[in-house]
RNA sequence: GCGAUAGUAGCUCAAUCGGCAGAGCGCCGCACUGUGGAUGCGGUGGUUGAGGGUUCAAGUCCCUUCUAUCGCC
């Protein structure tokens, strides 16, 4: 919980420019940064195998709050000895808070300045999550990172975006206030939409607080990439150097590179293994591949000549699409494996092109996804 | 052999009294950024089994024929 706990330093070994290359340490392990984590909602990596997410090379993963609280419940999780030993990941895991997905995907819900009240996406009952509760579910979880609970505003609407900054720092200091567990660490999250003046006061509120690492929130929510680029430098400037910086919900392989120019440290994405269930495949040179489009019936190729991941070193682009024609499961396994190893390869050699100062040599071969 | 019923898009089916031939699925393609294995959007698609007749107008009514299913000798 407090930054100079030596469970979760953080050292930057290297920059270019503004990006960085450091290491995170966690109860489970240390994360080298850049780093790009799967996303696994409800305690598991959609389609895949705690093996085959250390052979992509993951190093953190991420698990949900909200949903771990509506099924299985988080007490079930922490009497099954915590989120590590029962979905079997013991490296580093991140939680969120919850905030995101009351407002994203409960069918109703209520907020307040004490809270939010809600109903389950899966039976309609009602909770209320307020910031104690989320910590509290959040310690029974167990995660090595865990996420203030925040509001996320529409980013152009300057008024709702005043409120829920407003919000967010009242309810980190009462996440703060509540946690009572020392083998975790509390990020804050910075909200402001796409006004400079609420993003620097939130920034300066947030790193004020003096916790293991900040995470910038409220982006990529559809706002236009110049308007997250000047967010992201102004992040740069606002936010303390010798903590990671951790850029929630973001992206494809362009996004991954034009933050870490400037300065991010940490990604999460759905959207690699969502579109890997939805039948597309992430290239990280040449934009993306629709596997379900006919000309593929019969290529024999694999996805990307250039990736040297188990679906791509074994299975052609035929195979693949014959999968998905037929509504095969694996379909979902392979074309994850091929998505999470672009972008946690990528985050990889974007890290070691900062250690040996050629991060501009590989930028310039990211196209558009 | 006789009788009944049916035949419309790749599939399953709509189409009022005879009045512009449609939907769902499939197929083709697009989107997806702190995951509901979710969702949304766009497109292609027809000699209405065949042939003839009535009518201003026929998927619809009449005749012939083919095919399928069921029933009966």
């Amino acid at each position: 919980m407090h930054p100079n706990d030596p469970q979760f330093t953080f050292q930057v070994q290297a920059s270019a420019g503004r990006a960085r290359a450091g290491v995170f340490h966690t109860p489970h392990g240390v994360i080298e940064t850049p780093v790009f984590a799967p996303v696994g909602t409800a305690a598991t990596v959609k389609a895949l195998t705690p093996a085959q997410l250390e052979e992509i090379g993951a190093s953190l993963v991420l698990s949900n709050t909200y949903h771990l609280y509506l099924r299985p419940g988080d007490d079930l999780v922490a009497e099954m000895g915590g989120l590590h030993a029962f979905m079997q990941w013991e490296g580093p895991i991140l939680t969120d808070s919850g905030g995101f997905q009351v407002f994203s995907l409960a069918d109703t819900n209520h907020v307040d300045d004490d809270g939010v009240t809600f109903r389950s996406h899966i039976d309609g009952s009602t909770h209320r999550f307020t910031p104690e509760k989320s910590i509290a579910i959040q310690e029974n979880l167990g995660a090595d990172i865990i996420m203030a609970f925040d509001q996320c505003p529409e980013p152009y609407d300057r008024e709702s975006v005043v409120k829920a900054v407003e919000r967010t720092h009242r309810w980190l200091e009462r996440c703060l206030k509540a946690g009572t567990r020392k083998d975790q660490a509390l990020f804050g999250i910075v909200q402001g939409g796409v006004h400079p003046d609420l993003r620097e006061q939130s920034a300066a509120f947030v790193t004020s607080m003096d916790l293991p690492g900040v995470a910038i929130g409220g982006l990529a929510v559809g706002e236009t990439k110049a308007e997250m680029h000047a967010t992201l430098e102004l992040m740069d400037r606002c936010l303390p150097e010798d903590r990671p910086r951790y850029l929630m919900g973001v992206g494809t392989p362009l996004d991954l590179v034009n933050a870490i120019r400037r300065g991010i440290d940490i990604f999460d994405c759905v959207l690699p293994t969502r579109m890997a269930r939805n039948n597309s495949a992430l290239l990280r040179n040449g934009g993306r591949l629709n596997l379900k489009n006919a000309p593929f019936a019969r290529d024999p190729g694999p996805i990307d000549d250039s990736c040297g991941c188990y679906t791509c070193r074994t299975f052609s682009r035929a195979y693949l699409r014959h999968l998905i024609a037929a509504r095969e499961m694996l379909s979902a396994t392979l074309l994850s494996i091929h998505n999470l190893y672009t972008l946690v390869g990528l985050a990889r050699d974007l890290r070691q092109g900062i250690l040996e100062g050629r991060l501009e040599d590989l930028a310039a071969g990211i196209s558009a996804t």
